[in-house]
DNA sequence: CGTCATTAAACAGTATACACTATTGTAAAT
DNA sequence: ATTTACAATAGTGTATACTGTTTAATGACG
């Protein structure tokens, strides 16, 4: 049998959950790029950074690994996820698909309510417009989870929130400082389509929108940065062996 | 201090990846309907079952939540996922979209050895058509997944292999007993399309077929089955309570 | 008998211990 | 000086221990 010391300043575990905080957390921080691609993330490290154990900070892991945020192989240290260009353009690819799901879906059937919830937030992007980066990206961002969530589809919103994340994290790292001022009133538009029922011009417009952003505006551009050498190298290292 | 006792049958932990292998096979065993919709898979029962401890079977039924083969609550113990009829559609519609996705980036740029790969699968259908139906429902989703895995699309494959899985969940629930005699043939058809370059064609009818399967031909039929019994008394418990 | 309270058994959440692997630093040998 | 061998370190994989919560069983009381 196995004798226990009293626990001297261990909390008896008060909540059910630690791991969606520290989730939230950690997704946060990733989406935000508070921590930079390729940033190493040893369990140990995070899970004192937080004041919680590996057992925690592992399924956390686990779960952005599987959203994409996170790349695990095994025995090796979790990093940030960075990737790589081509797989950037397929995660847009498909985000394409899913938001054209959530057009069809929304076109001619959102209510007044939803609709001025819509409308609202296209006030606060304007708002937002001229100033503050950050700010005015998270909105842009957030009009199409929105629009997911008002599907009511709970799969299509979960795959909408994951592509977003993660066409986050690739914009960050391939996309030029900052070229999304056309959003907002292509978001109005958005809108008004989907109220009077016109679901191919919605689509359309939605559609091209996620189409520049995924070539003209950003990936063709220079992908090379510098957080990117490392990968680089290990590209090269990888043919020539 | 604690003091360890000596561990007297224990193995020193020989693989690398346990957790793996446990997935692999409870997500076949609830695939193939070996463990019925609405299990209960406690932790414990499972690890033993399996040979693995709590950790491992924790993160596998973590995954399988993630994939929405497997619920989940705080607390509770998790079972396998029997999904309401709505979730069922919810799912269908995705997964129209996602592969319309698919046929649209494969459409005229299907190579030879492609084109061989699909049409030998077809045929493997033909062979299998009239007897032996799982064998035969296998094959046509895996037509499917198939496609899929030709876009050498990551994130595309993932989602379709989750969707194609849920689906197979989905119908076992509520779909007829067999109806997918019709299947081959459009697959045939879906195949000449893409070779072509007829993309408008080969989406129409995948997407005809998908639509097909998640109304006319599953759905929309009956949706309670024996062993929904459970499930719905315990709505009605919750409900009531 | 049925209903509610009380207790016992399962079970999930979390932390920690130990085995194993990868990486890195360092010194010997060429 | 460069490479190879090996030890030290850091980190993951997994099992187990413990705490708190849910659920089932038991019994008291109406």
């Amino acid at each position: 049998m196995t004798i226990q010391k009293p626990l001297p300043t261990k909390r008896p575990t008060r909540a059910g959950n630690l791991a969606d905080g520290v989730y939230q957390a950690l997704r946060r921080a990733i989406i935000e790029q508070a921590l930079a691609p390729g940033t190493k993330l040893p369990e140990d490290s995070v899970g004192e950074s937080f004041g919680v154990s590996r057992t925690v900070v592992r399924s956390v892991l686990g779960r952005l690994t599987v959203e994409g945020l996170v790349s695990q192989q095994p025995n090796k240290r979790a990093t940030v996820a960075s990737p790589s260009i081509s797989e950037g353009r397929g995660v847009f690819q498909v985000r394409r698909g899913l938001e054209r799901t959530v057009i069809e879906t929304l076109a001619g059937r959102l209510t007044s309510a939803q609709t001025e919830t819509l409308r609202a937030h296209v006030t606060a992007e304007e708002r937002a417009q001229g100033r503050d980066g950050p700010e005015s990206i998270r909105l842009a961002g957030e009009f199409h989870t929105l629009l997911a969530d008002m599907t009511g589809n709970e799969l299509l919103i979960r795959y909408v929130a994951e592509v977003t994340s993660r066409c986050s994290l690739i914009l960050a790292l391939y996309g030029r400082p900052h070229s999304s001022e056309c959003a907002v009133n292509e978001h109005q538009m958005i809108i008004d389509a989907l109220v009077r029922g016109d679901e191919a011009t919605a689509v359309s417009i939605m559609d091209e929108q996620l189409m520049a952003v995924a070539t003209r505006g950003l990936l063709d551009l220079k992908p090379v940065r510098e957080r990117d050498l490392k990968d680089l190298l290990s590209d090269y290292r990888a043919a020539a062996k």
